[in-house]
DNA sequence: GAGACCTTGCAGTGT
DNA sequence: GCAAGGTCTC
């Protein structure tokens, strides 16, 4: 459908006039009028001038680079329902990929309730990888699979990868089965078959990777399964093979909207291009600023690249924020400016006013969650000279899981309701994988996986040497492990106890597999299979403490099965869903990781654990340099970019990682967030400053010289300090790649106190102890209490000058 | 074959 | 500090 031929209507001049004026052709003007005419258009009220194009423009394709708060997904769904109300396409007839599932649900309900329309009316509207899996049901033959196919997770992927390697003879010391995973992960994103795997990619694994790769491939197609990654190539393949079923689906969607397209790897880049077919109506919605996910094989070259992919394409920069105060865009933007390589946004709000970015230095990873806590209690009870606020107004944005304990600790501790988002999840806690196992026996019982993980779970006394028996069994025959088992029980050779618990086994997964044949009640059956394989008694036996909660996980289980029409449709959903949004009432604050945090807002957000090191992470500087580092800094504009009123920066001198004690400089990034919009706090209690805060950054001519109690507090609030200054000075030409020990080197010779072997000092958190060992800043010090420890001589003080 | 005990590596982000 | 894997013992 091209153009607007038949839409022939005239404007009948129903108070629209005006803003109809920019509007590019008369056929798009007679076109939305006739739509409205026919039905009001409340998505279109209240929308920009940008925002507006990027709903109207239908024709060719559309980039939408929308900066953070800009109202991207606002403009998306108001996109969709103008095509369906315009009639321009059916709900059937568009694709819309997101890349969270979360994403997609939220979108669905959006477009619902504009258009008063059930939800389900939209069947391509969808992760990536679910789309993909409905396509590939269809097709699956055209790649030797079967349609029920199952879809592995990553600990099937790895046991899997376990057995070859072993089966192969490599060392899985010098080459882990990990690595091995992520390899082919690498490769299936970069949309390579083990055929196409470029000669440089082979290095790895003593030049056998590319083997071990296509014999991975063929064990997947023999257990009819699928990984994540395969889903994608898989259809990419058959786009690329088989013309007609492409053309197929380029007829079906006449439009495509793709949401964070940033965050596109090269294989949902090639599978987008083959649905489009050079110049479709395909409409990207993304901002390179956000693009975080580099490490998943996300290429910002995608974004960047769109104008010469499709031709013709119409650029629409949505600029203006709807979400934050003057104060965080300005701290957010002055982050995000140190990146270089970008596209380059201004984003404007109308709104002013609004309290300062809040900075604040702790001692420690503890100390920092507590403070935290304390702020959210006075922004709970209005104590803070604010209107009293939500615990669901708050988040708590971290850049790693662990980072997680300490305030999920504290707030244990003082009774503050949280929720932990993309936390440990439901579906990958080993009661639900085992007893997800027995359900995916019960569909195929030639689920060699599955049955590997429970043949003895509950134990049957089938420990290795059995299992080696079946196994051995099943692959000299070239059959299922099932099979396999069956031949094993034959020929008699276990031990009587556990050939018993074999055919009992085996006995009951054919007993199951025939109810769901015919079709019998698939709650019941769930609970059936997991009374009669004892493994609901298995953990009733168990003493531990966390048992009762994995029993009531388990019923959780079954009770999310009864919400499907089928234990088929159940997995299915469970392999692309991982997510549980079980919300049990109740205000909570929400502890989550950066990444989770896409997408979101709230009215006041803390990003604690801002450190070199942890953030930006060492790691992701160590693998990738610059464009780790650039990475690490548009993580951070995501993180600022979520807070609507109030923002709050931490960071601490100490933390504990892999159970010791670690020091930190502050972040870099602290240093990028302009001054001018950032408030120094000091730590209460700690300094003697009375638990008051600066108001603005005091300049303390003396503190450097003062005792090292002082200099601590120094650190925490002279933001506008000459220590700050000169720390300011050092981080801008320290080379990004330098290791951190020789960052950590370059010291204030001014601010470190010459200690002398045998000095006694204190310590705040060892306490007393004697300088042993002087080794530039760090010291090694035998504590009376804590034994010995090498730490950074700027956070001890000699004996003498502690004050209490 | 199963459980106790010890060692090791780890935790950076997730469909 | 913790979980997974390895080793030792019953």
């Amino acid at each position: 459908m091209s153009g607007g031929e038949h839409f022939g209507g005239e404007y009948d001049g129903d108070g629209f006039d005006d803003e109809f004026e920019s509007f590019e052709t008369a056929a798009s003007l007679s076109l939305s009028a006739r739509a409205m005419a026919a039905r009001p258009t409340p998505y279109l009220d209240g929308l920009n001038p940008p925002q507006r194009e990027a709903v109207e423009t239908l024709d060719g394709p559309v980039l939408v680079l929308a900066g953070a708060g800009t109202g991207k997904t606002r403009a998306l769904t108001a996109r969709i329902a103008h095509i369906l109300s315009l009639g321009r396409a059916r709900p059937w007839e568009i694709l819309a990929v997101t890349f969270t599932n979360k994403a997609a649900r939220e979108m669905k309900h959006r477009v619902a309730d504009i258009l008063n329309q059930p939800t389900d009316g939209m069947p391509w509207l969808g992760t990536f990888h679910a789309l993909c899996a409905k396509m590939l049901r269809r097709h699956a033959e055209l790649v030797e699979l079967k349609s029920n196919f199952t879809i592995l997770d990553t600990d099937d992927q790895l046991r899997l990868i376990k057995q070859i390697l072993q089966a192969e003879g490599i060392d899985e010391k010098r080459w882990p089965p990990r690595l091995m995973a992520s390899l082919i992960d690498g490769w299936k994103n970069r949309g390579w078959r083990p055929e196409q795997l470029p000669a440089a990619e082979h290095a790895a694994f003593n030049r056998r990777g590319g083997e071990v790769y296509a014999i991975y491939q063929a064990r997947l197609r023999t257990l009819n399964a699928c990984d994540f990654g395969d889903l994608l190539m898989h259809m990419i393949t058959i786009f690329q093979k088989h013309e007609d079923v492409l053309e197929g689906w380029r007829r079906r969607f006449r439009y495509i909207l793709v949401d964070e397209y940033q965050d596109t790897n090269v294989s949902q880049y090639l599978w987008l291009r083959l649905l489009a077919g050079g110049a479709k109506n395909i409409c990207c919605v993304g901002d390179d600023d956000q693009s975080i996910y580099g490490w998943r094989g996300a290429e910002v070259g995608n974004i960047l690249r769109f104008e010469k992919d499709f031709p013709g394409a119409k650029v629409i920069r949505l600029e203006q924020n709807y979400r934050s105060t003057p104060h965080i865009l300005a701290a957010a933007s002055g982050v995000i400016h140190a990146n270089e390589s970008r596209l380059g946004k201004t984003l404007w709000t109308e709104a002013n006013g609004g309290e300062k970015v809040r900075l604040i230095g702790h001692w420690d990873g503890d100390e920092e969650a507590r403070w935290i806590g304390e702020e959210i209690e006075a922004f709970h009870t209005g104590t803070r000279g604010h209107d009293r606020l939500s615990l669901d107004d708050v988040a708590i944005l971290v850049r790693a899981g662990f980072q997680m304990r300490a305030f999920e600790d504290r707030f244990l501790t003082i009774g503050m309701p949280y929720r932990v988002i993309g936390g440990p999840r439901f579906y990958e806690r080993r009661e639900i994988r085992d007893a997800m196992a027995y359900f995916r026996l019960a569909v195929s019982p030639d689920d060699g996986l599955a049955f590997e993980r429970i043949v003895n779970v509950p134990k049957r006394g089938l420990g290795d040497k059995a299992q080696q028996q079946i196994q051995l069994a099943a692959r000299d025959a070239s059959v299922t492990l099932i099979e396999g088992a069956k031949l094993v029980l034959e020929a008699g050779t276990l031990a009587a106890r556990a050939r018993n618990a074999l055919r009992e086994l085996l006995d009951g997964i054919g007993r199951w597999h025939g109810q769901v044949l015919a079709g019998a009640s698939h709650t019941e059956l769930a609970e059936v299979m997991l009374d009669e394989s004892g493994y609901t008694e298995m953990w009733k036996a168990d003493p531990s403490p966390d048992s009762p909660g994995r029993l009531e996980n388990l019923k959780e289980l079954v009770k999310a099965v009864g919400e499907f029409e089928n234990l088929q449709g159940f997995l299915e959903h469970v392999s692309l869903v991982m997510d549980n949004e079980t919300e049990d009432g109740g205000e909570k604050v929400s502890i989550m990781t950066l990444h989770a945090a896409k997408g979101l807002e709230f009215p006041a957000v803390f990003l604690p654990g801002w450190e070199d090191g942890l953030f930006p992470s060492q790691r992701s500087m160590d693998e990738s340099g610059l464009k780790g580092l650039e990475e690490e800094r548009r993580l951070a504009y995501v993180g600022l970019t979520r807070a609507r009123e109030h923002l709050t920066v931490s960071f601490a001198a100490n933390r504990q990682m892999y159970g010791r004690w670690q020091n930190a400089l502050p972040s870099r990034f602290i240093d990028e967030l302009p001054e001018a919009h950032v408030e120094v706090l000091t730590p209460p209690g700690l300094y003697g400053h009375g638990g008051a805060r600066a108001g603005a950054p005091t300049d303390i001519p003396g503190v450097m010289k003062g005792s090292q109690l002082e200099d601590r507090a120094a650190r925490a609030d002279a933001y506008n300090s000459p220590g700050w200054r000169r720390m300011q000075a050092r981080t801008a030409s320290r080379p990004m790649s330098q290791p951190r020990e020789s960052a950590n080197l370059v010291i204030d010779a001014e601010a470190i106190p010459a200690f002398e072997l045998g000095t006694r000092v204190f310590h705040q958190k060892f306490g007393y102890g004697a300088v042993t060992e002087i080794e530039g800043d760090k010291l090694g010090i035998e504590f009376e209490k804590a034994g010995f420890k090498r730490v950074v001589a700027k956070f001890v003080a000699a004996a003498d000058d502690v004050p209490f």
